[in-house]
DNA sequence: GGTTAGGCGACCC
DNA sequence: TCGCCTAACC
């Protein structure tokens, strides 16, 4: 959803701008929006069930578009459901690679309830939309009707954590979020483990994202948005405005965590903060002006502040969840509007395709043919201490899939790894043994070409040739090598 | 003058 | 699902 007006509200700062100009540069992805636009080309196959990659095919030309202009792109995907974003996604569904019962799991007794209530809700609203369109794709088609078919196909497609996990399985560098991929984006962006974010979604100016592309088209042309040009902006003033104003002026505007108080937009809350310079005078100038506010509401727009300040994110260099930005030591006990804290999961850094393609079966209600038998080794610092590796049998494993919480690629953190010449991390040895008969070193299994390393291998390739010739000649071979390649479960 | 809600087309080929 | 446009409303 986004900040509402934000965009065209900063048009004069949008500048053109091609990808080329970031060669060299790593970029965050928001994969989400890619994978929506390219299940639009095969959202007929995809809503019948029938065999078709050219969803995957669009994502992995952007993604071959922009290494052929050297730039290193990370597919970042959304992960659990934040609790405070619940209402919200009861109104639409995203992406979730991690399955909403991971929240309940995060959540106390007294929470699980309604949670549980509203998550059902979602499942049974959800449906009665897809059910209805595909019942008008099928009516219009069998009526001949093939355009409005079409549309409802379109209207009725969803992306899946089977297909996010398809794209996984691509030769690409990767993180899931623990929670949203907008801070995780921003989180590597402001550790400068990224240098730029491609998304489509607002959000990511008030998350405090330095430098985004917004509109990528195929041919990598888009508009940037830098914050260093902030003041250079026409339509509204941002002169004097700190990083707070402007999180401020958003959040009052209306925003995913919160809705805006009636008859407030961008520009009443724009001119608010430009007086005022702080959410907790403008409230209490509303307060002794006109309407009544609601009791709650400064409370939850101080939830709303932290929430864009210190969600959680993952961070691929300690492999631990972390806050998007240090936390000031007053804030009480209860922070689990900022993502439950994984206490006693488990994060799996690679040969993860096995139990995450369960995870994302399981969460599908397809059937798992092959269960393979996994190590998984406790992975977050702070966790509740699991004793060393464990084996894990099919009943165990199926509790446990909830647990495979974020993770990102091995590639991806060693990139992100190599610019800092950090020291050998012993859990990155931890976390290569995952398969059963990789019991080797880091090194030993990167060479290993089984399906569970692949991305590694064509990640390897793209490290040690900067960029192919050109665009045509660095996909298909690529998407349908891999598409080809042995199942996950094999091994 | 600004916000809001609803309609519409683009996204994709 | 999104942004853009318009009309209705305050």
């Amino acid at each position: 959803m986004g900040i509402q007006g934000l965009l065209p509200l900063l048009k004069s700062i949008m500048l053109p701008i091609h990808i080329k100009e970031l060669e060299g540069s790593f970029v965050a992805v928001d994969t989400y929006s890619w994978l929506h636009k390219g299940a639009l080309s095969c959202s007929t196959q995809l809503c019948k069930g029938s065999p078709t990659s050219r969803h995957i095919e669009y994502c992995m030309h952007r993604v071959n578009l922009l290494r052929h202009y050297g730039v290193k792109p990370i597919l970042v995907f959304d992960g659990g459901l934040l609790p405070m974003k619940i209402e919200q996604e009861n109104k639409r569904a995203r992406c979730q690679l991690c399955s909403p019962i991971l929240c309940i799991l995060c959540l106390r007794f007294t929470e699980i309830l309604v949670v549980f209530q509203i998550f059902l809700s979602t499942i049974a609203s959800l449906g009665v939309t897809r059910k209805e369109n595909l019942a008008r794709a099928l009516d219009h088609e069998s009526n001949g009707n093939s355009t409005a078919a079409y549309e409802c196909y379109q209207k009725a497609v969803d992306i899946s954590p089977s297909i996010a996990l398809q794209l996984i399985q691509e030769n690409v560098s990767y993180v899931v979020a623990p929670y949203e991929a907008d801070a995780q984006m921003t989180f590597l962006a402001i550790s400068k483990q990224v240098d730029a974010v491609i998304t489509e979604d607002s959000d990511l100016i008030p998350f405090g994202c330095h430098r985004i592309i917004f509109k990528m088209d195929k041919y990598g042309q888009g508009v940037e948005f830098q914050r260093s040009r902030l003041q250079q902006n026409k339509d509204i003033s941002f002169a004097g405005f700190t990083n707070e104003m402007l999180l401020e002026m958003c959040i009052f505007s209306g925003c995913d965590y919160l809705q805006s108080l009636p008859g407030m937009g961008l520009k009443r809350a724009h001119a608010l903060i430009t007086k005022f310079k702080s959410y907790d005078k403008v409230i209490k100038h509303l307060r002794y002006s006109i309407v009544s506010i609601p009791p709650l509401y400064e409370e939850s727009f101080k939830k709303a502040i932290l929430t864009f300040r210190h969600q959680r994110v993952y961070d691929p260099i300690t492999e631990d969840i972390v806050h998007l930005s240090d936390m000031p030591g007053n804030l009480g006990n209860d922070l689990d509007f900022l993502g439950p804290y994984p206490s006693n999961r488990i994060c799996i850094a690679r040969g993860d395709l096995d139990p995450f393609t369960q995870m994302a079966f399981q969460l599908q209600g397809e059937t798992v043919s092959s269960v393979p038998v996994l190590n998984v080794t406790p992975k977050f610092k702070n966790s509740k201490p699991e004793s060393g590796k464990k084996k894990l049998d099919l009943p165990v494993q199926k509790n446990l899939l909830t647990k495979y919480f974020c993770f990102a690629s091995l590639e991806a953190k060693r990139n992100f790894r190599a610019p800092r010449s950090s020291p050998t991390s012993p859990s990155l040895v931890d976390c290569t043994s995952l398969s059963p008969q990789d019991n080797g070193s880091e090194e030993a299994s990167s060479s290993n070409t089984s399906s569970s390393s692949a991305s590694l291998v064509v990640s390897t390739d793209d490290r040690n040739t900067p960029h192919s010739n050109n665009v045509e000649s660095c996909f298909p071979d690529g998407v349908h090598k891999f598409m080809e390649s042995p199942s996950p479960g094999k091994d």
